[in-house]
DNA sequence: CTGATGACGGTGC
DNA sequence: GGCACCGCCATCA
């Protein structure tokens, strides 16, 4: 092959190994998956999934963002082929086209997952709803 | 090296 | 709940 084969950033790599662990049916938010990864911003966890390859193990239709919303795209709009493999998986949308991230984003204890020695969570846990 | 960009988040109103 | 601003930081041209 005489093209350079587009290989991710080290960073990147392990955003997307991290977006592997959640679980089917449920989201992650791009704030949480820069925490369990660390040393990163949310936009790094975007820039990455953007740089996906179609085909893809990567389950990016998990991740939505703080708002529990799918994230505009560079074209315009959000992607509805985001939320048609979510509905597939089982998550809900309410009619404002928003995830309930409560029920289905990932608690503290499951982000835990990612790395138990990192303490991305260093404050003292609330009591979470739900 | 410098500047622009982007699938974001927190805060304030 | 929604909108405007600012901050963040790896990547890319």
């Amino acid at each position: 092959m005489t093209v350079d084969s587009p290989e991710p950033t080290p960073l990147h790599a392990r955003i997307y190994e991290v977006v592997r662990m959640i679980p089917e049916g449920r989201v992650a938010t791009y704030g949480q998956i820069a925490a369990m990864v660390g040393r990163c911003g949310p936009r790094q966890v975007g820039t990455a999934l953007s740089r996906l390859r179609k085909g893809s193990d990567v389950p990016w239709q998990r991740i939505v963002n703080a708002a529990g919303r799918i994230s505009d795209r560079k074209d315009g709009g959000p992607s509805s082929e985001q939320r048609t493999r979510l509905q597939a998986e089982g998550v809900v949308f309410t009619k404002a086209g928003r995830i309930d991230l409560k029920q289905y984003a990932l608690s503290r204890e499951e982000m835990l997952w990612a790395d138990p020695s990192s303490r991305f969570l260093g404050d003292e846990l609330d009591d979470e709803e739900h």
